[in-house]
DNA sequence: CGGTATCCAGCGTGATACTG
DNA sequence: CAGTATCACGCTGGATACCG
């Protein structure tokens, strides 16, 4: 006979409760790609992430930055600008990310296609 | 001179651009390890989710199952019930969420206090 | 036992316009 | 250049009660 799943395996309060691959928001982990090769700056990343409006970018940043995973500078010598940069945190959750992206794109297809059928079987059960 | 980020690198379309890491809604993730071990029943998976509602709980699963993830199977024998499993793709998650998971238990404290820090700063910027 | 039905709040997300 | 302000909305997630 197998054994019951224990009770307290997901309590609140344990870090593997916390929704271990949902980092952060919705833009979070593409945000940290863009920084993979470097340091860049902010409308260097609005070049990518055009989606992104300004406001929802920041938020994301933001966040991103509270959470210690990316570091802001303020330059102000000749020419002002801000530059975003992994921290070694930041820089050591790119692999995780990288196996998720890997995972992602070996599999998409199988998904897209268990969708689809459902979605049909689903229809027919409605009209039958 | 660093390379400028290409413009179309998370195009809507592209599967890596889906959110990698954020697969699914918020307990996906959880109710994947809970079927780890083997096939369990609907009121098996929700002791350890107790804080899921039912109807969120069932939400899920149908969701999983509409991406071929899990499979559901309805036991009309002696003792009638409702069994979830993995499917081969869901099995395949397992290993990115393992990744996954074990960063966040590595790193889950230097988020955490990341987090503080740049709190106590914000707090004593706006008082100053 | 394995769900639904109904209603609802919060928040993540977005469009648009404006600014030091 | 690097954001903010304002407004709004959809959708996820949740509380509670009920059903075959």
């Amino acid at each position: 006979m197998r054994e019951p799943l224990p009770a307290d395996m997901f309590d609140e309060l344990c870090p593997s409760s916390l929704n271990p691959i949902r980092f952060g928001d919705k833009w979070a982990a593409l945000i940290i790609r863009c920084l993979e090769s470097g340091p860049r700056r902010y409308s260097e990343l609005r070049v990518p992430l055009s989606r992104v409006t300004p406001k929802v970018l920041t938020q994301s940043l933001r966040s991103l930055e509270r959470d210690g995973l990316i570091k802001r500078t303020v330059h102000t010598d000749t020419t002002p600008h801000v530059e975003y940069e992994l921290t070694p945190l930041g820089h050591s959750m790119l692999e995780p990310l990288a196996v998720a992206c890997a995972w992602s794109e070996q599999h998409w297809d199988e998904l897209l296609d268990a969708r689809e059928s459902y979605d049909n079987s689903t229809r027919l059960d409605q009209a039958g």
